[in-house]
DNA sequence: TTTGTTAGTTAACCTGCCTAACACAAAAAC
DNA sequence: GTTTTTGTGTTAGGCAGGTTAACTAACAAA
């Protein structure tokens, strides 16, 4: 009853062959007793286990860990049988690429900056996405092993095979870019991805929930609860840009109006209004405007206080709904110190106690976000029901 | 290594025996042959796992079931060593009891009316709760079978060991009532609890996230998201009557403000003074309103109508936030299929596409709710990890 | 009374882990 | 340079928890 693998199925994998596959992807390269004493497997199951994984090539001795008495305990990581994965980030400034094995290490990457920014996914960000996929896969090495996956974060809501694809435009960016067949395609929110990114690798390492906020061009927010994150009926789950506003009595709420009011646009273009005439010249976007409240500017910081106050008020609308007990601050205005204090304040003033902190991985968030979904799908395609 | 089992700790089962025990737990009698075929086990495994269920009477034999051919079939159901919960929802206008076995059979129920409508939790709610708990207790059979579960359902936020018990009133409830000792304490959210049933027993059955809203006196949303029960870090998720409002340029929100805008006290009083002198009396609850509505009085209409059209502003921006795809309305004011059109309309129009739909179980989803859990929290104290 | 069909038991086996005991390698002790 | 100590890896055997195969038991219809 022996499943030869010829392709990149699933092998039939004795389940602690797998518990010990599942360690070396998280954790790295291991040594024998470390993945042992870890998983609590005896030695003659380590045995089997690896010998299990070293026929298929999915892990592959690296070399001998001497400690201070004894034998030295051979190391292994995940192998070239594993293969690896693309992550692409299909953002509305640059397009990242990021190739990886299923450990995480890095083989390939590449960044793109596109001519304009572009508000919506179009199809020259198709083009691009195309051009940049061909360049790393051009690049492949005989030693990456197969292709597993393709994961590609998108500025759009995002919908599974039943939901209604039309509404969102998650289907142009394959105008002009055809994903290889055969290869497994994940496609994800990239707030989504970002607030993957901080839960593993961030600011929320340890949490088991809480919100990703993005606040730049658009506002979205990514939620994670429970440990696992949270998508929507709809992909909508986190479209707080889309929160009808305003909302008070007798006002007639208009839906989107949120993202309208609390996007950069929208928000410096109210600061050039209001500028003093004897401030001196107003600043042309958000970026100048936080250097020039870095640098002590009272009209800018007072802009920038007023802002963290409004953008607080729609944390503490979030944290009213689902109280998730920590707040992550991303996206270009987000990652910035100088809004935390303001936000911070006013979400707790206004609902329940949470804590709030800014990004730690910036930019790059949403490319390890995607990267990371991406070896998730790999780990289920080859040893099923990632835990 | 046989464990016996003196008291009502786990027995050390096989993992057939646990799964064939909650089948009999979920689905109510059936017969072996029903039970091999549904879990997957072989004949052989089902007499091992029946055995083993047998010895300490954690089912029982209740007959034979006879098909068109052949030997009939021995059905069985969940014994009276598996023990029963006590279920209590303590309201504010009653104090509703049901005691069950684990599949749910109802051996003993009680309802007592409070002599006046307690706004919050307090000492006169605790001595009822005391009375009817001893009261069901004192009924009890020998073939009830041993107390594993006590849960009670509360207006006020809960939360776990690790929260900050103090600002929550939860403890009120023991002021008067000390919970019978070596039983185990289940503590829920009352709308958190009603959310649970409309889960499994109601209008979301089969729905994998939805939200429950409740709209009477005061209002609050339970919220079930990837079939688990969102609770929040402060056990404060879904507490949306402390939304702030106004949410508007320029304005200053109130935390807290939304539930005083909404609640039924807040929206007779708006009714009542805005009522045409020559239409007759005012209404002088929200249920003479609903029934001077539902008899096509328009000024009544007209007051629905607006306050349907605010609870979908509300309730849109839940959506925003989660995207359930589904809610169902609740409480007092939500039971009624008058707000439904004008909740649905406010709600699609403000959000993303969210079916709503009213209560199925009305007044008893409370206390069903915090059944459900006491049973869940008395199969992880026998078997282990409820799956 | 025979026959066909379904229910339940017994026997034998398989998988996936374990412990016990032994063989092996490398530093430390002599 | 041998021997000891100590940790690494393998071999042998056992056990838990499932399987299939084959038999016995029970019951309705012919």
């Amino acid at each position: 009853m022996e499943q030869i693998e010829t392709d990149g199925t699933t092998a039939a994998l004795t389940g602690s062959a797998r518990a010990v596959f599942r360690r070396l992807v998280e954790d790295g390269p291991s040594t024998r007793p470390q993945i042992g004493n870890a998983l609590h497997l005896s030695r003659p199951t380590m045995s089997a286990a690896i010998a299990e994984l070293e026929r298929p090539r999915y892990v592959e001795m690296i070399g001998a860990v001497q400690g201070s008495f004894g034998r030295s305990a051979a190391q292994y990581r995940v192998g070239s049988g594993a293969g690896h994965v693309i992550a692409v980030d299909a953002g509305s400034t640059h397009v990242r690429v990021r190739v990886s094995t299923l450990d995480r290490r890095l083989l390939a990457s590449r960044i793109l900056r596109l001519p304009a920014s572009q508000i919506a996914i179009n199809e020259e960000v198709s083009r691009a996405v195309a051009a940049e996929v061909a360049a790393a896969r051009a690049a492949a090495l005989p030693g990456w092993g197969p292709l597993r996956v393709l994961g590609l974060a998108l500025p759009t809501r995002v919908v599974g095979l039943g939901g209604d694809v039309i509404s969102t435009r998650q289907e142009v960016v394959f105008s002009a870019f055809t994903p290889p067949p055969g290869v497994t395609l994940v496609l994800e929110n990239n707030v989504n991805c970002a607030a993957v990114a901080e839960q593993h690798y961030g600011a929320a390492r340890g949490a088991s929930g809480f919100a990703y906020v993005q606040i730049g061009l658009k506002i979205g927010m990514g939620l994670v609860l429970g440990d696992q994150l949270i998508r929507g009926r709809n992909g909508a789950a986190g479209e707080i840009g889309h929160l009808s506003f305003p909302f008070a009595p007798g006002a007639s709420p208009v839906p989107g109006e949120a993202e309208h009011y609390l996007g950069t646009e929208a928000f410096i273009g109210r600061v050039r209004a209001d500028w003093p005439e004897i401030a001196g010249p107003s600043p042309i976007d958000t970026a100048e405007l936080l250097s020039m409240a870095e640098s002590g500017n009272a009209d800018a910081l007072r802009h920038v206080e007023r802002h963290a106050s409004d953008i607080g008020a729609v944390v503490a609308t979030c944290v009213s709904v689902v109280d998730p007990g920590l707040v992550v601050l991303g996206g270009g205005l987000g990652a910035s110190p100088l809004l935390l204090p303001g936000v911070r304040e006013a979400a707790n003033r206004l609902s329940y106690p949470v804590e709030i902190r800014n990004t730690l991985l910036g930019t790059d968030a949403t490319v390890m976000g995607i990267e990371r979904l991406a070896i998730e799908a790999a780990m289920t395609l080859l040893i099923g029901e990632e835990a």
